[in-house]
DNA sequence: CGAATTTGACCCGCGC
DNA sequence: GCGCGGGTCAAATTCG
């Protein structure tokens, strides 16, 4: 029955001198209900629409969590891959030879293995990327963090191996070798943070305490890399007037991290952060990138000491530091360069025995180096950002790139995001029995800046 | 008043 | 063994 049918039947029974009120009423009675039941289909449209939305997402949601348990898996075997690695030289010389047809120096990647680059690397020969594997080799090796390891050419290693004292490390290598390249980067007084094959290694290792030394121009007195720190020390070194700052991690109260912060003698806006120890728990993101970075350049540093002396080196501009690529720049859009460019701060290692450091120099001012270090030249650079690599078909992370950006490189490259103005008034000069002291040219009274939180740039 | 910083003293490794 | 210098400790001081 339709609408209008029902109405005209309630008129007709009811006499014609009503006609024309029931008639009315009737219209009145059928719009409302016309508009109601329009108002129902409506909504159930709607809702249907919703449903189906729902669904889409649902659907989204149910590949994505696919996706996340593909990549657990992977990184799971991933994991499991480097627990059962190769425990001494022999192994890694056996390694070493099959992978002799590739290049292996060591190199830093984050997330990616160097099976996976080398897999790669075969696509790009099918698709007749030449130029793209070119640069792909510089990738091979060396990963950050877990799946950190050697892979290089124990031979070229032997050959390349440089006799002079400085460079000495004839005996760690055997040791380093078999080691990931990260923890090394620890203090046999530091508490354990690693598996028992790192506590061997310490043992064993006379060499300890790798360091990450940043130059970077730095208004404030300290630099903000995402961490706490609570000062714990202060002296003037020598050889420069400015006081070195002592401050430890307070993150965790059993985190080893210590770091030093010293203004450079030759250019006072020049702050060198030297970074020592790996921490034991977790990072706020803002300080992920800090963390990686040294992390990744103590990686480095203790892959060329130990296992290149300096040979896998090259010129900056080269693009190959053991495997590390880093180019410099003048661009402060990291997102705008080519994919497998990287920025290189100029960067230099000291092989000190008891004090490995690498410095990563951030200024337009040439860096002051030790008779020990090695000064991989690179050209002048207004401003730079360091990367280290994912894949070179892959740009680099874009959220580490991002979080660098923003936490480390905006000092870097010239914006400071430093919680606190750099004065170098409050001194209070007085000399203490070590004859060299608390000059505070630098401190600020009741300094917060060891607190570094997430200054925004903007 | 609690927390962070300052700073004098001390420890330790290294070179002579 | 001694002196020097780097690094750390911890009491005193300062600040919010």
């Amino acid at each position: 029955m339709s609408r209008g049918s029902f109405g005209n039947s309630l008129s007709t029974r009811r006499g014609r001198g009503k006609a024309t009120l029931t008639t009315t009423m009737n219209t009145n009675s059928r719009d409302s209900s016309l508009t109601y039941k329009k108002n129902q289909e409506d909504q159930l449209n709607s809702t249907k629409a919703q449903i189906g939305e729902a669904k889409e997402e649902n659907e989204k949601l149910k590949s994505m969590l696919s996706k996340i348990m593909k990549d657990y898996q992977s990184l799971q075997m991933h994991f499991q891959g480097i627990s059962h690695k190769p425990q001494n030289s022999k192994d890694i010389i056996a390694t070493s030879i099959e992978q002799e047809e590739e290049v292996d120096l060591v190199s830093l990647s984050l997330g990616r293995s160097s099976r996976e680059f080398k897999q790669d690397e075969k696509e790009y020969d099918q698709n007749e990327c030449k130029d793209i594997k070119k640069q792909s080799k510089l990738f091979d090796g060396l990963e950050l963090g877990l799946d950190c390891r050697f892979s290089l050419d124990f031979t070229e290693v032997t050959k390349n191996y440089d006799d002079s004292p400085e460079n000495s490390f004839e005996e760690s290598k055997k040791e380093h070798i078999t080691e990931p390249c990260v923890q090394n980067y620890t203090s046999s007084k530091m508490p354990r943070i690693c598996g028992d094959e790192d506590e061997d290694f310490l043992q064993q290792n006379p060499q300890k305490k790798a360091r990450v030394s940043i130059r970077a121009v730095c208004d404030t007195t300290t630099m903000n890399d995402g961490c706490q720190w609570r000062k714990y020390g202060q002296k003037i070194a020598k050889g420069n007037p400015c006081p070195r700052a002592y401050y430890r991690c307070t993150v965790s109260p059993s985190c080893p991290v210590r770091k030093q912060v010293q203004r450079c003698f030759e250019d006072m806006s020049i702050l060198i952060t030297t970074y020592e120890g790996t921490h034991n728990h977790p990072l706020p993101f803002s300080a992920t990138a800090m963390a990686s970075t040294t992390s990744a350049a103590a990686s480095m540093l203790s892959c060329t000491s130990s296992s290149t002396s300096q040979q896998g080196i090259t010129d900056a501009n080269n693009n190959n530091l053991n495997g590390f690529n880093f180019t410099t720049s003048n661009c402060n859009n990291l997102a705008t360069h080519a994919p497998n460019t990287f920025y290189l701060p100029k960067t230099s290692i000291s092989t000190s025995q008891t004090h490995p450091t690498i410095t990563l120099d951030f200024t337009t001012v040439p860096a002051t180096t030790s008779s020990s270090t090695h000064t991989f030249s690179s050209q002048r650079y207004s401003s730079t950002s360091l990367n280290f690599s994912t894949l070179p078909s892959t740009p680099p992370s874009s959220s580490f790139i991002n979080s660098f950006k923003s936490q480390v490189g905006a000092s870097y490259l010239g914006r400071p995001c430093f919680s606190q103005p750099f004065t170098s008034n409050n001194t209070r000069n007085t000399e203490d029995s070590d004859g060299a002291r608390n000059s505070n040219m630098w401190i600020q009274k009741r300094s917060k800046v060891s607190h570094l939180g997430f200054d925004s740039v903007t």
